[in-house]
DNA sequence: GCGCGAGGAGTTTTT
DNA sequence: CTCCTCGCGC
């Protein structure tokens, strides 16, 4: 039997086209990572190219890893030299070789979000900019887009010279990057960034690494962003066998500067791009596949696809309305007790899935009152937890002391007495006489104004120098221990009695055993690399499928998985889309948004819930929201809805009928949600038209929680559903 | 320098 | 509701 004879027309096609560009567009569950890995079979076996030729990357960890591991399941094949990574772990793979090549050391290390978080605000305190103004997370946006955008601080700051405001922004960057580069530190965006940069400026480099990697394959490519864009473009070029894989639908990722015009617009950026369709679905039950298609299809920048699939028709969705979110929870909760008593399911068959981390509180607290186990991805990360970031920080400063940021976290950690006035006096002297914190700290005598202090800051100093001479002759696993009991960093909790310390040390104590763990999987494991590991795993990264327990997790996180039931929760306007997509001007926010349904859906294999709180309680308030307009582009056909109590009304809805209204009026949604200020001037039979659609004419018109739905056949893209604060219909 | 308590601000989504 | 910052008293 060969490797192909399970595959369909369509994917053989994918498989054994290997040479010049190829756009492969892989519909939600048509055997996608199916067709990658055994077309990288066929290479080497086959064809026999080399292994080492091969790139392919993912966008997560697990996907490399899952991929790598079923080349290798390939009979025949031999996949330790292919090259499977993340566009992250490539990178910096390339520049720990390469980037001495623009000045900087390869020793750097990578700042993780609130890194870079600190390393704003210590800007903003120095440009003397309030954060009120410029507040910290803007300010990280835009220097993340610039980044994305391959903008550097220089040419930002010549285009914005008129612009007082952007300018600023301009400024902060610059700053910024100068900090970043005097700490010998790379943040996410720099770690692609600088590669494009060595690549465009070095000839020679890159045209090593592009003879390198003959054959590449971009997975998810809908999510790439300018400069992974680049990166590939660069790499590719010089050969042109450039699979790229991926579906516009599930474009989730705009929000971090992923441009969908990248895939939408591939076939325009080679010669010659051959394009294949994956339509049939493996996945979902027939029920589940139209309900995502009926969803999708509202959408209009997306390129024509239609998903099919063989499977049985399945159950209808399962559909429920509760008075609060802790009722949804409950109701969830039951279904899963009820069919894993009843022997037709295990815990691990369902999914949880929600739009924002923070709806996961409630359906947690009814899973522990019911003792169902499951596992959360997602929230605060592991290694993002404090003592573990204190412990990981300790490390970068005894590797890598010029790293400020980890010095200015720790030195205090436990306390040493050295608190805010001695840490800004350093700060300062570090700044006038452009040294790094860590070395006024070795010279702390030197200046009268640390005079107080100085014994301590050196006390200090030298700890950290003993550790360094330690850190060779002991082992990875081994030091760490030795770092934690010298700094007496574990002994301040262990004094602490209280659960939350236990807890911590417990964390610490995890943290130790993943290193022994690195230690035992890699036979070269330094602290370097371990931290370089740490750094870029994502949390999706540690699921492991087999545990029986159930899911819990983001939309986002969920992509690329697969579950028997999934429960999708929160389907509320405001939740689900959410508040921000509804009130953009711009269309494209709505679309992400379907998209992010779409995917959603597409999860389910077999069973699919979808519920709905009519009240929820957020920031501390009850929030009451109407049902999701994705759940209306559902046909009622498909859905089973005879689980929820029938259209009751509430009494206590009722009743809080007036205290709903002065909400409504204090709050940001009053833009939404007031219909008074709604001036429609079109009535049903009129021809409208659209900015993007084109002329119509009104089907009908239905007053939709607190605006207008508008139903419109249009002339080039048929009939559509539109809220009229956002369609902006104007009569012809 | 440190700890506590009050008050304010803020929520998508993550490599 | 919860996290973080700031200011005060020790």
């Amino acid at each position: 039997m060969s490797i192909y004879d399970n595959l369909n027309d369509r994917q053989k096609e994918a498989v054994l086209n290997v040479e010049g560009p190829m756009l492969v567009l892989a519909g939600a569950g048509s055997g996608k990572t199916k067709v990658i890995t055994t077309r990288i079979g066929h290479m080497i076996k086959d064809i026999g190219i080399k292994p080492w030729n091969i790139l392919a990357i993912t966008f997560t960890n697990k996907a490399a890893k899952e991929m790598k591991e079923r080349v290798e399941d390939i009979d025949g094949v031999d996949a330790s030299d292919v090259w499977v990574s993340t566009f992250h772990s490539f990178c910096v793979r390339i520049l720990r070789m390469e980037i001495e090549n623009l000045g900087y050391n390869r020793n750097f290390v990578i700042y993780d979000g609130n890194d870079q978080k600190t390393l704003v605000k210590e800007c903003l305190k120095e440009l003397n900019i309030s954060d009120k103004l410029y507040p910290v997370n803007s300010v990280m946006g835009k220097i993340s887009s610039k980044k994305n955008e391959l903008i550097e601080p220089m040419q930002y700051l010549k285009e914005t010279e008129d612009d007082f405001r952007e300018n600023v922004y301009a400024n902060i960057y610059r700053l910024y990057q100068s900090k970043l580069e005097k700490n010998g530190a790379l943040d996410f965006d720099d770690l692609i960034g600088m590669t494009v940069k060595l690549f465009k400026t070095r000839e020679d480099i890159l045209s090593k690494y592009q003879n390198r990697f003959k054959y590449i394959m971009v997975d998810e490519y809908q999510d790439t962003n300018t400069a992974q864009y680049t990166l590939t473009r660069l790499l590719a070029i010089a050969h042109t066998n450039l699979c790229v894989v991926g579906d516009d639908d599930q474009s989730i990722y705009s929000w971090r500067s992923a441009d969908i015009k990248n895939i939408l617009n591939f076939e325009h950026d080679f010669d010659n791009v051959k394009v294949v369709k994956l339509e049939q679905n493996y996945r979902c039950s027939q029920n589940i596949l139209n309900a995502a298609n009926e969803v999708i299809k509202n959408n209009i920048s997306r390129k024509s696809k239609t998903l099919w699939t063989d499977n049985n028709e399945g159950n209808k969705i399962k559909y429920f309305v509760s008075d609060t979110e802790k009722e949804e929870a409950r109701f969830i909760t039951d279904q899963i007790a009820k069919s894993v008593r009843g022997c037709e399911r295990i815990y691990s068959d369902f999914a949880l899935l929600y739009r924002t981390n923070a709806q996961s509180r409630v359906l947690e607290e009814y899973l522990v009152k019911k003792g169902i186990p499951y596992a959360l991805f997602g929230g605060t990360r592991f290694y993002e937890r404090m003592e573990i970031k204190d412990v990981i920080s300790y490390l970068r400063t005894v590797l890598n002391p010029i790293d400020d940021i980890a010095v200015k976290r720790i030195i205090n950690v436990p306390k040493r007495g050295i608190g805010n006035t001695t840490i800004e006096k350093v700060a300062k002297i570090a700044r006038e006489e452009n040294l790094n914190f860590y070395d006024v700290l070795g010279r702390a005598s030197d200046y009268t104004e640390l005079k107080s202090p100085a014994t301590k800051l050196k006390t200090f100093h030298t700890m950290i120098e003993n550790l360094r001479n330690q850190m060779e002759s002991l082992g990875l696993s081994m030091f760490i221990e030795e770092v934690l009991t010298e700094v007496g960093y574990v002994a301040s909790y262990e004094n602490e009695n209280t659960i939350e310390a236990d807890g911590r040390v417990e964390n610490i104590n995890e943290f130790i055993s993943k290193a022994v763990e690195f230690e035992n999987e890699n036979e070269d494991a330094t602290l370097e690399s371990l931290l370089e590991e740490i750094s870029l795993v994502a949390d999706i990264d540690g699921l492991k499928e087999d545990a029986d327990t159930v899911k819990l997790m983001t939309i986002h996180s969920a992509k690329g998985l697969e579950f028997p039931v999934v429960f999708l929760t929160g389907l509320e306007d405001g939740i689900f889309p959410g508040y921000r997509a509804m009130t953009s001007e711009n269309e494209n926010d709505m679309e992400e948004e379907r998209r992010l349904c779409y995917v959603a859906i597409t999860r389910a294999k077999q069973e699919l819930y979808m519920t709905h709180a009519v009240s929820r309680l957020t920031h501390g308030r009850v929030q009451y929201n109407r049902v999701s307009r994705f759940m209306d582009e559902i046909p009622k056909e498909l859905i089973d809805d005879s689980l929820a109590p029938k259209k009751k009304v509430n009494k206590e809805y009722a009743s809080n009928e007036t205290k709903i209204n002065d909400f409504f009026k204090k709050n940001v949604y009053n833009k939404v949600e007031k219909p008074k200020n709604i001036e429609i001037n079109y009535s049903e039979g009129d021809i409208v038209s659209h900015m993007k659609f084109g002329k119509g004419t009104v089907i009908k018109i239905n007053p939709a929680g607190a605006d207008y739905e508008v139903t419109v056949d249009f002339t080039k893209v048929g009939e559509k559903k539109l809220m009229s604060t956002f369609a902006k219909l104007k009569k012809v």
